[in-house]
DNA sequence: TAGGCCATCTGGTCCT
DNA sequence: AGGACCAGATGGCCTA
C-alpha cells in the first residue's frame, strides 16, 4: 500500500519528512542503533573504571573508540534514519512508476486488474521475445502460437488474463506444469462453427503440447477478434463471422500492439520507436528490411515506424481505440 | 485461515 | 560523509 499518490513527486527535502503522513515522527530506533546507545552508555561507564582493562582484568578492544551518543548526536541519528527512509520510500515509487509504465505496454493492460510485478516482468520478458521472433522470422503466427509465447511460465491466473484480453477460449487455454501454454479442447470456431472441418485446418504445433493429441483439428487462431476491436471491421483475412464478444471475463486492455489510449505525443516523445499491428502491407523502410530475409512479396503484417513517423496512424488508431 | 502480494523499515555494502 | 542500491524482516490487505 502505498503512502502517497505515484503521480506526486516526493520530494526529498526536510519539509518532506516532516510532513510525512506515515508515523515517521514517531520513528523509533532500532534496537541495534538503541543497542549502540547502551553501548555507548555502559562505554562511557567502563572509561570511569581503571584505564586499559575491564573489571575482569581483560584488555579492552583497541582501535577507534566510538563517539559518546550525545543528545544532539542521538537526534541527528533519527533524522539521517527518517531521511533514509524517505528516499527508500521514493526510490520504490519511482521503481513502481516504472513498473506501472510497462504494463501499460504489454499486451495485457488493465486497470482494475493489475498484473502483479513478477507477472508483469515475464510477461514483458515473453512479449520482447514473442516480437523478435515475429522479427527474425518475418512470419507472422498464428494468435494461439502469439499467445503461447506470451504465456510461458506465467500463471494460471495471468494466462487467462492474457487469453482473455486476446479473447480466447480461456477455458481451453492451460498451462502445463512446465509452464508451458497449450491449447485443449475445442476452439472457439468448434463451438460457434461445430461442422466446421476445412481440409486445410492444422493443428496447433510445438509448444510441448501434449494435451492436443486427441484434440479435433481446428483451424488456426487469426488475430481477427483483435483486429475487429480496434477496426470495427473485418480483417483482410478473417472471413468468419465475429464472436458475439470476448468469452473472458469484460476488461478494459490495450491489447496487443496497440498503443494506450491515454498516451498522447508525450508518449512519442519519450519513446522512439513504436509498433502496431495491422493486417496491411509493410510500408516502413524498417519493416521491408526485417522482411528481407524471407520472401520479398510477403505482405508483412506488422508496421514498425519510428516514432518520429508514425504520429498519422497512431492518431488513426487511437481514434478507432477511442471508439 | 493460509498463501500471495505489497509497502515499508532497516542495516549492510558500494560508490562518489 | 552521504546517497544509491539491495535484501531480509515485518505487518497489512486480499482472495481462494
Amino acid at each position: 500500500m502505498l503512502t502517497l499518490p505515484f503521480e506526486e513527486p516526493v520530494m526529498m527535502d526536510s519539509q518532506f519528512v516532516t510532513n510525512f503522513p506515515r508515523d515517521c515522527k514517531e520513528e523509533t530506533l532500532s534496537h541495534t542503533d538503541i543497542k549502540a546507545m547502551e553501548d555507548e552508555e555502559s562505554e562511557k561507564d567502563e572509561d570511569d573504571r581503571e584505564e586499559g582493562q575491564d573489571e575482569n582484568g581483560i584488555p579492552r578492544r583497541r582501535g577507534p573508540r566510538k563517539k559518546k551518543m550525545t543528545k544532539a548526536r542521538i537526534d541527528r541519528v533519527k533524522l539521517r534514519r527518517m531521511e533514509a527512509n524517505a528516499r527508500e520510500r521514493n526510490r520504490m515509487h519511482g521503481l513502481n512508476n516504472a513498473l506501472d509504465s510497462l504494463r501499460k505496454v504489454v499486451p495485457c493492460y488493465s486497470k482494475t486488474q493489475k498484473l502483479s510485478k513478477i507477472e508483469t516482468l515475464r510477461l514483458a520478458k515473453n512479449y520482447i521475445w514473442a516480437l523478435s521472433e515475429i522479427l527474425s522470422t518475418g512470419k507472422r503466427p498464428d494468435l494461439l502460437t502469439f499467445v503461447q509465447t506470451l504465456c510461458k511460465g506465467l500463471s494460471q491466473p495471468t494466462t487467462n488474463l492474457v487469453a482473455g484480453c486476446l479473447q480466447l477460449n480461456t477455458r481451453n487455454f492451460i498451462t502445463d506444469h512446465n509452464g508451458e501454454a497449450s491449447f485443449s479442447g475445442r476452439s472457439p470456431y468448434d463451438s460457434l462453427y461445430p461442422a466446421y472441418h476445412s481440409p486445410d485446418v492444422v493443428t496447433p504445433s510445438g509448444h510441448g503440447s501434449s494435451s492436443v493429441d486427441n484434440v479435433k483439428p481446428f483451424r488456426p487462431y487469426s488475430y481477427c477478434s483483435a483486429y475487429e476491436s480496434f477496426y470495427e471491421s473485418t480483417s483482410p483475412e478473417c472471413a468468419s463471422p465475429q464472436f458475439d464478444g470476448p468469452l473472458s471475463p469484460p476488461i478494459n486492455f490495450n491489447g496487443i500492439f496497440s498503443l494506450k489510449q491515454e498516451e498522447t505525443a508525450d508518449y512519442g516523445k519519450s519513446c522512439h520507436y513504436g509498433m502496431r499491428y495491422c493486417a496491411v502491407p509493410a510500408r516502413s523502410s524498417l519493416g521491408q528490411n526485417a522482411m528481407s530475409r524471407g520472401s520479398s512479396d510477403i505482405h508483412f503484417p506488422y508496421d514498425i515506424h519510428l516514432r518520429g513517423q508514425f504520429y498519422p496512424m497512431q492518431d488513426e488508431l487511437n481514434t478507432t481505440f477511442h471508439n
